[in-house]
RNA sequence: CGGAGUGUGGCGCAGCCUGGUAGCGCACCUCGUUCGGGACGAGGGGGUCGGUGGUUCGAAUCCACUCACUCCGACCA
């Protein structure tokens, strides 16, 4: 993408209602804009990042065997009063009334939509088990919006529901998904941590949130060392194994959020020199909830021995929406962005320091051409103004890779690449510039 | 919802107290000089001051109501 042909509307200045800085790096960067309390407009350079988070959560969860679909948002009362929660979910839930007056809501969550889904589909334990997921926006009208898209009223999230015929095997559901997540952060250059959490009014008794680090999280944590530098499960995880050792291996060592956190327990259970308090931001959550839902709302399957019997379900959420803000809080620095490269807009930021400088644009230009066409992601700074400044509006946006190209490095046939993160720069030939990047 | 604030061009702000019909920095446009880490000069364009009503000869400025947004608290992917 030429940046000249581009839509990026940067801000110099720090918008005032931006208090933490992934809040303040998206409205700067032209990520987001706000359209009213809590609720945003994507603006191209974020909407890609969305969509990259996007892609990776969905990889993960066909990787563990979930099954997508896609439930609409807006939901019937109806289905809402069979489980109780019409009254229960108070004043969260937008509420809607369509023409003829019937009653509607912006879904918040979609246990309800999930099992009449179900319930209408599947009436057979061979039909189990099964995990169904969907990546959709939701409405919460929280109390209180705050911190960007971090907790937006609306926002974009991957919930999965999974059903199985009894508690064992709804623990391995609970499992794969658990490893799920455990790589899905780390593919996002994320360290996630997981930890024993309350189930809250979605109701349960096993549940775990999944939080990452960042200085400017919204709850303090509380761990031990070793968590944080565990790898997580490789691509070649075997979902169909027992999991449980994987997972055993993760929930053996302390962590707790403020809330659950228990000072002399974190004293007896971690030697002082490997006790982490931290701060941490909630990127996922994972619940065990049984048959709540399926006994209210009679979603039943005959099991093998001809009886009718409530399904075991569990929910799983990713706010990917929230993620974009949480990767920004995790990777930034006082110039801007760090974008970790698999979730990056654009791999590359090719800077022009001479735009009308016929060796220079034409040198651009083919590099431009060449990486492109190995479908490498170029974001071109081709315009010919100095706008905040070419090298302090790369750092901002915060691409992985810099490469800087003028009429110095030309003569001696060289042009710099600057890897962000690093900060480390190198000069390269033209060729060795197109190796580093289409192999 | 309780508390505290703020609304003046895209962003940040001044003006309001002591009414006289709008100003600054950045951004934007034109020309020129520049160009290897937030360039400089000159010249321009853009707002009737959140909205409604009132007081007044006259309201961004005073009064009332209203809407929106932000921050602190309780709540949450």
């Amino acid at each position: 993408m030429r940046l000249s042909e581009y839509f990026l509307p940067l801000l110099r200045d720090d918008p005032k209602e931006a208090e933490i800085v992934s809040h303040r790096y998206m409205l700067r960067a032209g990520l987001i804009r706000q359209a009213s309390a809590g609720i945003y407009s994507w603006l191209p350079m974020g909407f890609r990042v969305l969509k990259k988070i996007e892609a990776i959560v969905r990889e993960e969860q066909n990787r563990a065997g979930a099954i997508e679909l896609l439930m609409p948002t807006i939901q019937s009362a109806e289905l809402w009063r069979e489980s109780g929660r019409y009254d229960d979910y108070g004043k969260e839930m937008l509420r809607i009334e369509d023409r003829s007056g019937r009653e509607m809501l912006y879904g918040p969550t979609n246990e309800e939509l999930i099992t009449e889904i179900f319930r209408a589909g599947v009436n057979s334990y061979r039909d189990l088990p099964r995990n169904l997921y969907h990546i959709q926006w939701k409405f919460r009208d929280e109390i209180r919006p705050r911190f960007g898209v971090m907790r937006g009223r609306e926002f974009l999230m991957k919930d999965g529901y999974s059903f199985d015929l009894d508690v064992e095997s709804a623990k391995h559901s609970y499992n794969q998904m658990f490893v799920s997540y455990l790589r899905t952060f780390d593919r996002m250059g994320l360290k996630a941590i997981p930890m024993a959490a309350d189930t809250g009014p979605i109701g349960g008794d096993l549940s775990h949130e999944f939080i990452i680090l960042a200085d400017t999280g919204e709850s303090e944590v509380f761990c031990h060392q070793d968590l944080i530098d565990m790898d997580a499960p490789g691509a070649d995880v075997d979902y169909g194994s027992d999991l449980q050792p994987e997972i055993d291996r993760w929930t053996n060592h302390y962590a707790a959020t403020d809330e659950l956190h228990d000072p002399a327990k974190f004293d007896e259970l971690v030697p002082r020199e490997k006790q982490v308090s931290a701060r941490g931001i909630e990127v996922g959550h994972i619940f065990f909830f049984g048959t709540k839902y399926t006994e209210a709302m009679n979603c039943l399957v005959q099991g093998p021995d001809g009886k009718q019997i409530p399904l075991q379900c569990g929910s799983y959420g990713i706010g990917v929406s929230r993620l974009v803000g949480g990767i920004i809080e995790a990777s930034h620095d006082e110039n801007g962005i760090i974008w970790p490269e698999p979730v990056a807009p654009f791999r590359i930021g090719l800077l022009n320091l001479k735009v009308g400088d016929e060796k220079t644009d034409e040198a651009c230009g083919a590099l431009y051409q060449q990486l492109t066409a190995a479908g490498v992601e170029v974001l071109y700074d081709d315009r010919n103004e100095r706008a905040g400044g070419k090298f302090a509006t790369m750092d901002l946006i915060g691409l992985p890779w810099q490469i800087i190209v003028g009429p110095k490095g030309i003569k001696s046939g060289e042009v710099e690449v600057k890897n962000r993160a690093s900060g480390d720069r190198e000069s390269l030939s033209m060729d060795a510039v197109l190796n580093k990047f289409t192999h």
